[in-house]
DNA sequence: TAAAAGTGTGTTATCGATAACTCAAAATTA
DNA sequence: TAATTTTGAGTTATCGATAACACACTTTTA
């Protein structure tokens, strides 16, 4: 590898001023910038950014953790941080942790020894919370996405859950049901709570009677098998429509309901939150609470950016960002009892 | 932040004791073992990694630079190559290009200013060729996915896009068909090349005359608006069925299809290239050529580290993935005209 | 014409870690 | 007991860049 004193050697410089050509710093004479200039595109030099970071405290370098890289949420997310990232001249360090407090905390430790300026960090859920205080302890600013954890004071990108989640349910009360099933994620991720907590406020709303049992807490990403709505068709009344709190477990209950030869929406309909990104357009199906994802990565993306260059003392912001309930063919009216 | 100074200072011993007790290298008493490694603790010291990798000249550093980020066969691979880069030890910095030259150029200057060990590389296409040129000429192992680059010699990782488009077009002309419409990526990609060619290989194959002007060349990601296929449907004898050269390609086209009210497959059979990730199960419709796209990025990140790790100077290896032929509900048999 | 200001460049120390070498004290051997 | 080996450290140089300071030589100003 070519270094500043190669340059430097066989320009007949120090190798002080081949930095000083490079960073544009300091006075140099025209001639010598000119000479330094040719040798070093002689060289095909390209700067150690090793060695600068060293020096400057500063990597340029951001780590982007999120849950998971297949959901389509994530990665139109990872985009709009991305282009943000890009255009503010950092790098994006990737982390997956699969929803994993192990695989979470094992990144964190790397991310830490790699000493980015920042992180990008959407949680697994509740329990993030040590690895987050881990990132405050060694002052690595950083910005919570879509999932907010008790105790942790810092900027936060949200989606209202809640509110997505009311609409969603009211909407189905509004075609007549009255027997809604929700599937969940995990009770310590916030967004399940809040969608929780959304599914029974629209009860509440419309004078609906909650039933615990039309309730099924699963994870986010953990609809294994279609045993898991078992339960839910062997009550006496069985629901009539069912709402999946994330898009990933719409196409576990999708599957599942398929299985059991159940036609969507002619025998029940399905609602969840989350669309389903550019190939979820194949075949706009499914009645959904879109969020929109690219913002999320790209306003955190932007609120880091600010912690890192600005005033790391500003209060910790927070945004809510709205979700659109979008109509489309999975939920229908509740016809009459043909029997 | 703590360095190994700070460690060195508390615990009564000099530097190099401390670097000695992190990397378990040289001899150390049981004593001041113990008595550093207490200090480090209190102190939550985590080695800087920068320094660490300015000596060693290794970064742990792998770059994975792919064409689009929102395309479910990428996500897969990305999850394939950080699953075996996690397992031996590397971190993935993740770069999208966008199918662009220049921005895949800055990500190329990035990438070589940062030392990366290596690069996982999804080239936009046949020119990309002098950004791979640029990380030979800085000897950057690296790993060419998906697409062949004409003069690049290097370990690379293919599907078989022309038995692939074979097995699809064959499968629509079993069905009956004879007038199927090609909508394929730009030329100076490898795969939409060898597509092209496995179209024209079924025709031959089967005895059925080629007409260019079903035909139709945008970019894999280029699908704007549905006036792309106008040209088709204006044809004297429009076709009955279209081949997409890549899964965001078939998308345009079915909603295409969906705006001039023609239902797939009742009026017109679709098949595509690449399948749809986990929220593609939602609704199983095309039928594709299912690419395994996990195993691009496993395979791909084992030979780079082979590479980085082992031999370098080993013979360039290509492998060659197959496609599975997924017959699904969006193909036909061609109905009689009832005229 | 001497002092002051400006210009262009070099020297040295530093960022945080490690490799290579050195060396005193303790343990072993002859 | 003297010579040798082993043990457990410390010192110095280095990775590649930059900050801070130094300094000779011009040019300007009084």
């Amino acid at each position: 590898m070519i270094t500043i004193y190669d340059i430097a050697e066989k320009a007949g410089v120090s190798a002080m001023t081949v930095s000083r050509v490079i960073n544009n710093t300091g006075r140099i004479s025209e001639e010598t910038r000119k000479r330094v200039r040719k040798v070093m595109e002689e060289l095909h030099y390209i700067p150690n950014a090793l060695a600068r970071s060293l020096v400057s405290q500063k990597t340029n370098l951001i780590s982007l953790l999120i849950t998971d890289i297949t959901n389509p949420f994530y990665t139109t997310l990872a985009r709009g941080a991305e282009d943000a990232a890009k255009k503010a001249g950092y790098r994006l360090l990737f982390a997956n942790s699969d929803e994993d407090y192990v695989k979470e905390k094992d990144y964190v430790d790397m991310i830490l020894s790699t000493r980015v300026d920042g992180v990008l960090f959407a949680p697994a859920g509740d329990h993030s919370h040590d690895n987050l205080l881990q990132l405050q302890k060694h002052q690595i600013p950083f910005v919570v996405l879509d999932r907010e954890i008790p105790g942790i004071d810092a900027d936060v990108v949200l989606g209202d859950s809640k509110e997505g989640a009311r609409n969603l349910v009211a909407h189905l009360i509004a075609l007549g049901h009255h027997r809604i099933a929700l599937v969940n994620g995990k009770q310590d991720v916030s967004t399940a709570r809040l969608r929780y907590t959304g599914y029974k406020e629209a009860h509440l709303l419309h004078g609906l009677a909650l039933d615990e049992s039309l309730v099924v807490h699963l994870g986010f990403r953990d609809f294994q098998d279609d045993s898991a709505l078992n339960e839910l068709f062997q009550l006496n009344e069985p629901p009539t429509a069912i709402f999946a709190a994330n898009n990933m477990l719409a196409v576990g209950v999708i599957q599942s309901l398929r299985q059991r030869g159940l036609q969507v929406p002619g025998d029940i309909s399905v609602v969840c939150f989350d669309d389903f990104g550019p190939t979820g357009a194949i075949n706009p199906f499914l009645t959904v609470a879109a969020q929109p994802a690219y913002q999320f990565g790209q306003l955190g993306m932007q609120l880091l950016i600010e912690r890192i260059e600005g005033d790391a003392s500003v209060e910790s912001r927070r945004i809510m960002l709205p979700s659109e309930l979008i109509i489309r063919s999975s939920t229908q009216q509740l016809l009459p009892l043909t029997t």
